[in-house]
DNA sequence: GATGAATGAGTCTTCATTCAT
DNA sequence: CATGAATGAAGACTCATTCAT
């Protein structure tokens, strides 16, 4: 087997345990027994664990730009309307991450190998919240203030992550030594709001 | 120092360790150091180190339960707007997770702990994603196709979440064996777009 | 077993091991065999391999200074004959290193562990050049040019050491870009001749 | 490039890498890379490490014999002084190990490649004796005890040398399993200080 | 002869957990 | 209850040597 083809071959048993596994779950050990190759083989390739998980992430992160770039060459600017801008961005993505269920869990971050007990506790977090947003949708929609033509389940999806990464944005990464106060928090939840009320498209957009 | 206090202050400083460092590098050692007590006690309040963790987030689960029902139950849902609803949920969830800055990293899973340089790679390609919806947000603004009431930071960081989370509900929590096909991912990315386009509310609506 | 007894029997073994067979074949899994103790036993008390050769060497330089500096203080200086002084000296000093062959071996960096083949052929050389002197004395003491006074096994120890560390004193530690030519290397040669010519002390001393 | 020669090239960068790094430190990868050859290619030449090692030694070894040969063969041994024969040993040898610092540095084994740190420990201990000798002679010459005629940098090293295989050869080569006696020790110290005092030759020696 | 990919036994080191005091 | 010395299974990484091309 030709060196290109090797270090494919580590890569792609690599990716599948760290997806399935973790960072810290995977071992060395695993990844030469799916790979049947022996231990000092993969340090043939790559310097130590390490150098193994950045190299796919940035491999699959290179991909992506390039996949970017080349779609926006695509499209045509002055033509397109900002929805269809919108949703070719979206699609394309979509697309892409859903190539490989592996490198999109691995790229984000939702399944870097904690402890199995671990993991089910934070996933059960998660899940609770999905599903109390999904059942206020449902029920909007009973109550016809939600409009029966938006997806519940994607919507859901859309809204969990949408909050829970604002919340990370600003009380974790911006986050202020002496805390965020209720003017602040308040300021926040109406900018998230306005988001889901108008769209984030100019009312006269007619497309 | 009484028994419910000890256990609540290696809860604490396990706490601050385990959303600092993440679950792997966080170690027995670096929380006795913490709490100033020797490396038995710690087994004396917990069964080991998952319980510890576990422990920690199900308590912050139980609280944000218990603050959802609590606030639920001051709002009249006879009179208020879904918009209104909307925006209570989102505020209370915000101002419950910007209490703690450490819980909130620790349950969002984004600061699991990954040795620095791994963690830096996955975070730069996040932060790339991000970059890039907020040049469209800002692009969208100067042509006048998105409302400059918008906050381009905070729907940049839910457009980024929601993108990201939809992709993993679909791609690796619902994920297919033989992939999604075209038409299906179109689907997804017509429902995300549809929301926000319009928004989750129905036009009659005037709240 | 308290700590210190511990970190001192740790120290014993390792020491008695390093100077066996040398640094890089003393295994951590032969201390502990030899100690009887478990593998992580040994990291409790020093931080790695290197700590526990450094402490060994450190400990024993810190007792022959004050060995020295205790010595010292008992002559008087005023009244001491030269030679008295240098018989003093010496004789403390190998007093001291005769308590410990171990260390003796390890400080004196000769047995340092090569594999044993390797560390053979030096060996071989070494006695090679030793032989050689001792035979020169006997002959000179045949033909009544060398006394018969002097002790023909300490005096070839005594040239070979000399010899050897003057050549490594000048030809490594204070090596010359374009080496030592003719003069110079006569220069050090006289010099070393004179020492064991005359003696080190002055003709008129009568001691 | 022909098979000796090829060999030849290999010994000159092993020699360099083993006086600089020692046995232990220096791997085959340093050797190969140094020669610019492949890593089998070593194999053709050589059985293993250890074959490259002692060949370098052997080599040198050889070669050193054969000069002492050559050299004795030069002097008349009927005319020559007791000293003039020490001095020309002693400059024959001086010479020959001046040619090849790394050489000289392996044959002495002061340099066989303890990690780094291990190396300074040892390096500062036996600096420290030397640097107390010199003080010791510089002390002497003020006194006029010691004559102004030798060289302290010279003498310092001989002593140094000489004291410490003294030690080597009793304590560690010619160890005893219950220890020198204080009787026994005296005797060596008497005849350390003997052949310092008035040389090693006899006084009616006019050369 | 030359090459360099592959090998795997062997090392050091880590760290959650136990248990005698 | 608290302590902290002791444990040892487990893991990452090394490097001399081999062998098919």
């Amino acid at each position: 087997m030709k060196a290109d083809e090797r270090k494919e071959a580590i890569l792609k048993c690599a990716t599948r345990l760290f997806s399935t596994q973790g960072y810290y779950q995977t071992h060395i050990s695993d990844i030469i027994k799916e790979a049947q190759i022996a231990r000092g083989t993969v340090y043939q390739y790559f310097t130590n664990k390490d150098d193994i998980f950045i190299t796919i992430v940035d491999t699959f992160f290179d991909k992506w730009r390039d996949m970017i770039s080349f779609e926006l060459a695509k499209i045509d600017l002055a033509t397109i309307s900002p929805k269809g801008y919108l949703r070719h961005r979206i699609l394309q993505t979509l697309i892409f991450l859903s190539k490989d269920s592996d490198l999109c869990n691995i790229a984000l971050r939702l399944g870097l190998g904690l402890p199995e007990k671990v993991s089910q506790t934070i996933n059960h977090f998660e899940q609770k919240i999905m599903d109390m947003i999904a059942d206020d949708l449902r029920f909007g929609q009973q109550e016809h203030n939600v409009p029966d033509t938006i997806n519940v389940d994607t919507t859901a999806a859309i809204l969990t992550g949408a909050l829970l990464r604002t919340a990370h944005h600003y009380f974790v990464n911006k986050r202020k030594a002496k805390g965020y106060n209720a003017k602040e928090i308040e300021k926040i939840a109406d900018d998230f709001v306005t988001v889901f009320t108008h769209g984030i498209f100019l009312p006269r957009d007619k497309n």
